[in-house]
DNA sequence: TCAAGTTGTCTAGTATCATAGACAACTTGA
DNA sequence: TCAAGTTGTCTATGATACTAGACAACTTGA
């Protein structure tokens, strides 16, 4: 309890976190640059040098550091680091990330689902599907467009719905589902289409990531399957090494 | 760990506490109404009945509630719940409350010591005195005039310093004293006088609180004798009944 | 007067926070 | 190649936070 004296209620850890987050948002720790030391860290903020790498932790699963060992801990690029982990929200990784994200819808409609569909989404070919268009943003900045398939049977009106909430996770909600996880994700590149290259703000012929991913419930029943389009330049994809 | 299971480096108390401050600030729950009861305010945070005590103890230490045995935990009027503590500073009070504190120089001038200030300051009568004549706000209101004598001899020139730093803690500070106490506290009441209705923006005829106190540095030795003015509408004095 | 509901206080156990020290693993520059 | 400086990991200890249960002290209204 060195910061202050009165409990605060605020973890230590927690305010050095919150100090060199707002050196990195003033400018004070600029992109690319390193960071002091653990043990001049721990000194400024008079703490002990544990509480340092617990609050430098929190910064890196947040993508906002990144620590090389022996050399030190670094201020991250611009980009958004988009952590791949079963439970993957836009809105939470955007959001820990210091940034407002946004969901904007594009269109909807009906087809049948081709066999690849079927097979993701645990139907028959030909089954009738909700095809979804839309586009993620933070701050502003359009991260990705995504065109997302569902069973229209299981989730009638879902375009309608989505048009509403601009939001996946509140999507299924509305249908009662209150969690679901990642169950398959695969990521390829290329190069960006025109309709894409306009929803994006990106120019023709840069990199897009592509990421098919489908979603399960707890019981382990797909839900949606989709085909998101990321503008490379604006992400970074974070694996979980465990 | 029930409001959210990642562990946020906020206290589970500081963010019920928190959660209940909003509340009050927005008028949800009125100043004099009574709160849910521990047990329900526990229910809807999903905590423990002693989290938020926790949370329901530092509200009351601020001043924003005041708890009931028996019958349950009120919001506070909008009065300035001032404690009259040995370690007592306006700015730290009125800071807590969530007001902004603001102090205002008069004038100043040298006068010789009466018998009773003498006394009060551990001086004999007759010796130099400065006398500073100052307001303090909270949130630009006017909540007490104050008259602080101080010995000339060992602060030379406090008049010009405070009329710079505008606060007794920074004054003292000024001349090398790092931390004061109140030694004694008087508190009558009377009727505002023409000056200090207008420097405390106040109705001819209205009460005031008059609080004559004396400060003693960490040795016991008198620093400052005051006689503070305070508009009886805006405040009420808490004193510990430890 | 009494029952229900309220705040106050105590004990106890578990988890998290914070400190401390030591050493390993690695990078960098001389 | 080596020394200095860096992050990574381990063990250990005490303080604080949170939960849980029980009961006392008090207020309110029937």
């Amino acid at each position: 309890m060195s910061i202050q004296d009165a409990p605060s209620g605020v973890a230590l850890w927690r305010q050095v976190a919150d100090g060199i987050e707002r050196g990195i948002a003033d400018g004070r720790f600029a992109a690319g640059e390193k960071l002091p030391g653990e043990i001049e860290i721990a000194e400024t903020y008079r703490v002990n040098r544990h509480t340092v790498r617990r609050a430098l932790a929190t910064l890196a699963e947040r993508g906002l550091v990144r620590a090389e060992r022996g050399s030190g801990t670094y201020v991250e690029t611009g980009r958004i680091a988009y952590p791949l982990r079963s439970r993957t929200r836009f809105s939470e990784i955007v959001g820990a990330g210091g940034r407002e994200p946004r969901g904007q819808f594009i269109d909807a409609s009906e087809q049948e689902a081709t066999r690849e569909l079927a097979r993701e989404l645990g139907l028959k070919t030909g089954a009738p599907l909700v095809r979804i268009e839309s586009v993620r943003l933070a701050d502003r900045v359009p991260i990705c467009v995504s065109t997302t398939w569902l069973s229209a049977e299981r989730f009638p009106d879902a375009g309608k719905v989505f048009a509403n909430v601009r939001s996946m996770t509140k999507l299924v909600a509305h249908y009662g589902i209150r969690d679901f996880r990642r169950a398959s994700t695969r990521i390829t590149a290329g190069i960006v289409d025109a309709t894409d290259a306009t929803r994006l703000d990106l120019a023709l012929g840069r990199p897009v990531l592509v990421v098919d991913s489908t979603d399960v419930d707890t019981m382990g029943q797909p839900l949606t399957t989709k085909r998101a389009r990321f503008a490379a330049e604006r992400v970074e994809f974070l694996v979980e090494n465990g």
